[in-house]
DNA sequence: CTGAAAGCGCTTACAG
DNA sequence: CTGAAAGCGCTTACAG
């Protein structure tokens, strides 16, 4: 089969027996061209008939930029938040004529510059870093101040309500923007409630070594009762460390995961965590980004879905 | 401060002082032309000093499509595996040229009609099918057929060793071709092997329905003392449904999953599964897409890693 | 109300 | 050995 020749604007412009730029100026829907309604109905409807859709690549070199918007994401954030914000940001810039495309890796400049020059996106996002596109947020649009500073409050505040004061906070064993953050953020709550600054510690991937960090932070801080996890990875691998020193949770220690992944549901004991609506703020990252309205979308509060571990 | 300019191929040929054509040939390494040794020189030199790197839009609307490539992936598969091979294939993919994007989300035409007109991407993949890019292959180029067939093969094989016969095959609850590749090479190695074809039943996320999926399956096959799961990720809630259910693993139900993920690794009882080599699956893929010879990139075998649950 | 034309930055056949 | 020129498909200021 031959294969058949994309339709451009050439052949819409043809086949409606006017210009490509009318017909340019009615597809656009130019508000500065007053096009008669005869022409502009002939325009769509030979569109419409002949299947046209802009190239985008051609339009990219036009306009500086592609209907596009990257995101780039370590891998050691991909969690269930992570796929909720990615599912939120692709819905909200689809509706609004831009495709999401994910770039997974380390944040290096030399990949992102790559990246730019290889298909100029309107916008490069990095999860969990404001974003680099000229402008210059202080957040990430979607709760990555207001709303991460509420739910470190809420994870720590439900440690409190339940009697702990000793509280440490487990972190991977990678850090970046996103844990100096938290960190920070942890250690504000804590002052807020009137506890004692959570130490921090970190957790490696399974295996001897993880124990061992597990064991040698309880060694150093024998008084701790509860600890708080970046996220439920974390926690998880903390409960198991735990479990491996004949440590009971949470009679002996509780733990407290953060992002409700599929797997903490399913641990035993099951983990007490705090769930996000991360598709929420996926879509107000999206608008932000867009450089659009975000008030309608209000970020919704997290909260703690209690199970066994704390 | 003002925008840079971006410096483009003028640039370039301006300041060495010749036509464009002759510095895009240098920079092209284009084996027709002979230019003399002095001039390549002066072009690369200016190159280098002004920071040349060649707009991708341009290249991309003058050749007819970029040098990207698109994998599609959707969100049910995400995991250790989908992430190894991502980094394989991005790696692989880079080392030639290109650059990687995926896009999360359901495979759909239409999603895939507007990633095709939003960038020209030299192809693109679907995680788990034959790839989108006028060539028909059979497999991922990365083990989805032989590969999968034996892995699929060494799961059963662990089971049937270990003195099981009647055997299931945990899937989760929304099929694909990937899920019917698998329920059809399992039913192979199971004959191979000289047991009877494993009875597959679908398991929902966590919840009651998955307890009540798992308890009507026992009910339907109480023979059965072994389950293999299409990943781990089902594999823990089968675990978890049967502990829910009263019973014990491995006494009275053995299972196996696919894919080691870290949180199998720290379930109770720790998961047994199987590991697959992840990257080099995705080094293989990004070879075939871009029609190289992939070699001297032997698949490794896949290997079980032997845990308590099965 | 509509069309001819320029130009985004590149690659490459063609002429010299 | 090197340069002038065409063209990928689009958008949009300009002329009529």
């Amino acid at each position: 089969m031959a294969a058949s020749r994309r339709v451009t604007l050439n052949d819409v412009a043809a086949a409606s027996g006017v210009s490509r730029a009318t017909a340019g100026f009615v597809l656009a829907n130019d508000p500065n061209q007053s096009i008669s309604a005869a022409t502009s109905e002939r325009v769509h409807a030979a569109a419409a008939r002949l299947g046209y859709v802009p190239n985008g690549v051609a339009r990219a070199l036009r306009e500086g930029s592609s209907r596009v918007v990257v995101l780039e994401i370590d891998p050691q954030y991909d969690g269930s938040y992570s796929r909720g914000f990615i599912r939120g940001l692709d819905a909200e810039l689809t509706a609004h004529g831009h495709a999401l495309f994910v770039r997974h890796g380390p944040y290096t400049d030399r990949a992102t510059d790559q990246v730019l020059h290889a298909i100029a996106p309107r916008a490069i996002l990095r999860f969990g870093e404001s974003y680099q596109a000229g402008k210059d947020l202080e957040d990430f649009g979607g709760g990555w101040r207001d709303g991460l500073a509420a739910h470190a409050a809420l994870q720590i505040g439900y440690l409190v309500e339940h009697g702990h004061e000793r509280i440490a906070l487990a972190l991977p064993d990678t850090h970046s923007a996103l844990t100096e953050a938290r960190v920070r953020l942890t250690a504000q709550s804590a002052q807020a409630l009137g506890v004692p600054r959570p130490a921090c510690f970190d957790v490696p991937r399974p295996g001897a070594e993880s124990v061992a960090a597990v064991e040698a932070f309880r060694a150093g801080h024998p008084d701790v009762t509860a600890i708080a996890a970046f996220s439920d990875v974390i926690a998880l691998r903390v409960m198991s460390a735990l479990r491996d020193l004949g440590l009971s949770v949470p009679a002996d220690v509780a733990v407290i995961g953060f992002d409700d992944d599929e797997a903490g549901a399913l641990a035993t004991p099951a983990l007490t965590t705090l769930h996000r609506e991360a598709d929420v703020h996926g879509r107000r990252a999206a608008r932000n980004v867009l450089g659009l309205d975000a008030h309608d979308l209000a970020p919704q509060p997290g909260r703690i879905v209690a199970r066994e571990s704390a």
